[in-house]
DNA sequence: CTGAATCCTTGGCGATACTG
DNA sequence: CAGTATCGCCAAGGATTCAG
């Protein structure tokens, strides 16, 4: 089963320790940030939801999704009809936290030939030691 | 063996796919963050980074550190003494991907509150639907 | 002190099949 | 369409031990 969501986390014992890792533990998995800039233009439905990100399985979409529900950055709307319509849009503290989230962004952008300069270099430099 | 980190990263498509999972997928992991903020005051021994941190094995912060001076953010020095010294240092890449980290730092700090208040509501609800 | 090697457990995640 | 249930893999990470 998915809904519980375990009270408070499985593991991670949040509160006890810093806000940071907090936030950063429950974002900071292979989808939410994903999900969260997907999010950014509007509302998506599940469907559109998972085509936009692509790879990602029915069962993470919808885990990553209650997981961002629950913790306030994401609010989902059902429409009662047949077949079954399902919307997700950013809640206002999600469009806050993606804010927060865009310098890291962009600096990845612009900087992620550096990191993949520097990672052959070491790579080419440990080969050469052995 | 922990040196090699199998050439760009296992099961990873660096490259092929999006600069900032790129980026985020080799920071995105338990400790890394936590490395970067600790070094941001400035230079750090190997024991030193360990007890600022407090919770990590020494297995992980080894791997940890590799990975960070493999992609460019942090750099490594020997001093050739007994017992040893290795001194780490974030490097110019380093330090420009801590400064766009910072809003996301300070936003947790700001609104992880929030987030654990719609944590509990949102458990509360799920409670009494059953 | 600064790691590397080894062993082992956990849980994140994918694939598949099923349902209202 | 929008999920849930079940199964199984395997990589992340902890504990411990060994080494220069």
């Amino acid at each position: 089963m998915i809904r519980p969501l375990p009270p408070v986390a499985p593991g991670s014992d949040c509160g006890s320790r810093c806000p940071v890792r907090d936030v950063l533990d429950c974002i900071g998995d292979k989808w939410s940030l994903l999900v969260l800039v997907s999010l950014e233009g509007g509302t998506l439905r599940f469907t559109e939801l998972k085509r936009t990100i692509g790879d990602v399985s029915q069962r993470m979409l919808a885990q990553t999704l209650r997981s961002l529900e629950r913790d306030g950055y994401v609010s989902r709307r059902i429409h009662a009809t047949v077949p079954p319509r399902v919307e997700y849009t950013l809640t206002e503290l999600g469009r806050t936290l993606l804010e927060g989230l865009l310098p890291l962004l962009s600096w990845a952008n612009e900087n992620h030939e550096r990191v993949r300069g520097a990672r052959h270099e070491y790579d080419k430099r440990a080969a050469v030691e052995g």
